[in-house]
RNA sequence: GGCCCUAUCGUCUAGUGGUUAGGACACCACCCUCUCAAGGUGGCGACACGGGUUCAAGUCCCGUUAGGGCUGCCA
C-alpha cells in the first residue's frame, strides 16, 4: 500500500455510479454511490449515473425508479446520466458523453467487439454455454473459418486471454494486486444475437464516457483483469481503480435479506433521517483519523478521500445506525421534528386532530 | 478445487517498529432528573494462531486457520 501513487494529485476526475436496475437500492450500492459522489466532489470532478440495463430478464421500470428516488433521498445528485424525471428517455439526458442507459450504447461496443476480432484479440465461438463451465477453454479459436458463416444468433463472441506477464490492477486502496493470465479464462463478450456482456460493455462505455477513477465494491475486483486486458487490447488508457470493502451482516456474512432491512427504502420507509443514514454510511469503511462521528455531506464533500478508507470489510450495525439517527433527531427544531413525524402519525392521528393543541402535546 | 481480498474490544475503528493499545456504538455502575430519554463521570472489553526478521512487532516477512469475493452467455 505504500507504494500507492498518493502523490499525484487528482484534478477533476470523472467518475459514475452503475447500478442494475434489476431490484431496490441496496445498501451496499448506496455507498458505492456515495463514495463515488464524494470523490468526486472532493476533487472538484464529474460524478456520472449510467443505467447498467444488459440483463434484459431481470430488469424492471419500477427498480430504475426506485434507484432514481434513493438516490434522491440521501441526496446524491448527479452530475451527468439519465434524467430523473424520465430515465429511459435519452433524449432527456444530462451531460455530453451520452446515452446513460447502457443498452442504447450496444453499437458501440459492438463496434469494438469487431475490432477485437479483427486484432486477434477476439473469436467466435459456438459452444453450449455449460460445455466450456469451469475451465473457460474451448477450441474454437482454432475453428474460426468454420465458424465465420454460422449466424450470429448461434454463436457468441470471446475475448482472448493470450499469453503475458502477470496483469497488475493499481488498486487506490488495496495497492498492487497481480493476476496470472494462465488463472484468467477466455469469457464471453457478446452473446449470441448481439447482446454484449457487463465484463465488456462496461470498459467500453467507461472508456467512452473517459471515466478517470472507478470506484465499486470489491465483488469486481477478481474481474478487474479481464476488463484491464481489454483496455489494453483496444490500446484505450487504462483508469485508476479502487475496490471499497463490502458490507456484511452482523454474523458476518454478506448483507442479505435474512439480516433485516438490506435496501435504502426500507430504512426511509422506517423513519430514519437521511442525514443519519448517510453519516452512518460514510463511516462504515472510512475515517479521517480523527474521534469525529458527525460529518453532514458538506462536511464529506470537504473531507472524504479514498486513502482512508479500510481495505477490510465491515459488519451492518443497526444499533449504530439507531444512534446517529438520534443525534439528528435532536438536532432538529420542533417545528422540522413535527413535519417530519407527521408521515408516521397516519394511524395514531387523523389529519383533523392537527389543530394547535394537539400540535402542542406532540410537541 | 483454482485465483484474489481481508483479519485490533461483541460491532465500527485509530494505530504505519518502542503506546498504560486510543475513540465511538452497545452493555454495566453512579450523577443529574417528577417519569422516560438526553447529558455527565467511571467501568467491562481486543491485537486469530504459529514461526521468523529486529535490541524492540498489533505494526515487516512466511505459513496456518477463519471469513468474504471471483471463477456465468448475472451485474
Amino acid at each position: 500500500m505504500a507504494s500507492n501513487n498518493n502523490s499525484v494529485k487528482i484534478s477533476n476526475p470523472r467518475v459514475r455510479f452503475a447500478p442494475s436496475p434489476t431490484g431496490e437500492l441496496h445498501i451496499g450500492s448506496a455507498r458505492t454511490a456515495l463514495f463515488n459522489y464524494l470523490f468526486a466532489k472532493r476533487y472538484g470532478g464529474t460524478f456520472v449515473l449510467r443505467i447498467e440495463d444488459t440483463d434484459k430478464v431481470r430488469n424492471t421500470q419500477e427498480s430504475l425508479k426506485n434507484l432514481v428516488d434513493g438516490m434522491n433521498w440521501l441526496g446524491i445528485h448527479w452530475d451527468e446520466g439519465v434524467d430523473e424525471n424520465n430515465p429511459l428517455d435519452s433524449s432527456k439526458d444530462r451531460g455530453d458523453f451520452g446515452p446513460y442507459l447502457q443498452s442504447a450504447r450496444w453499437q458501440n461496443q459492438l463496434n469494438a467487439a469487431v475490432k477485437l476480432i479483427e486484432l486477434g484479440h477476439a473469436y467466435d465461438c459456438d459452444c453450449p454455454p455449460q460445455e466450456t463451465f469451469g475451465t473457460g477453454k474451448c477450441k474454437c479459436y482454432d475453428r474460426q473459418k468454420e465458424l465465420h458463416d454460422i449466424p450470429h444468433e448461434e454463436k457468441s463472441i470471446k475475448f482472448r486471454i493470450n499469453p503475458g506477464p502477470p496483469v497488475v490492477v493499481h488498486d487506490l486502496i488495496r495497492g498492487e494486486v497481480m493476476f496470472r493470465r494462465e488463472d484468467i479464462q477466455d469469457f464471453v463478450i457478446v452473446r449470441p444475437g448481439g447482446l454484449p456482456t457487463y465484463n465488456f460493455a462496461v470498459v467500453i462505455d467507461d472508456a467512452a464516457m473517459e471515466m478517470t477513477h472507478i470506484i465499486r465494491g470489491e465483488d469486481h475486483l477478481s474481474n478487474t483483469p479481464k476488463q484491464i486486458l481489454v483496455y489494453e487490447a483496444l490500446q484505450l488508457k487504462v483508469p485508476e481503480f479502487a475496490h471499497i470493502p463490502l458490507i456484511h451482516g452482523p454474523d458476518g456474512s454478506k448483507m442479505s435479506k435474512r439480516h433485516g432491512a438490506v435496501t435504502v427504502h426500507e430504512y426511509k420507509n422506517e423513519g430514519f433521517l437521511p442525514e443519519a443514514f448517510v453519516n452512518y454510511l460514510a463511516r462504515l469503511g472510512w475515517n479521517d483519523d480523527t474521534d469525529r462521528e458527525i460529518y453532514s455531506l458538506a462536511d464529506l464533500e470537504e473531507l472524504f478521500n479514498l486513502k482512508q478508507v479500510s481495505s477490510s470489510p465491515a459488519c451492518f450495525d443497526r444499533e449504530k445506525l439507531l444512534w446517529f439517527n438520534g443525534k439528528y433527531i435532536r438536532e432538529l427544531s420542533d417545528e422540522e421534528l413535527f413535519e417530519k413525524s407527521l408521515p408516521f402519525l397516519g394511524k395514531y392521528v387523523k389529519p383533523d386532530d392537527l389543530n394547535e393543541s394537539t400540535r402542542k402535546w406532540l410537541l
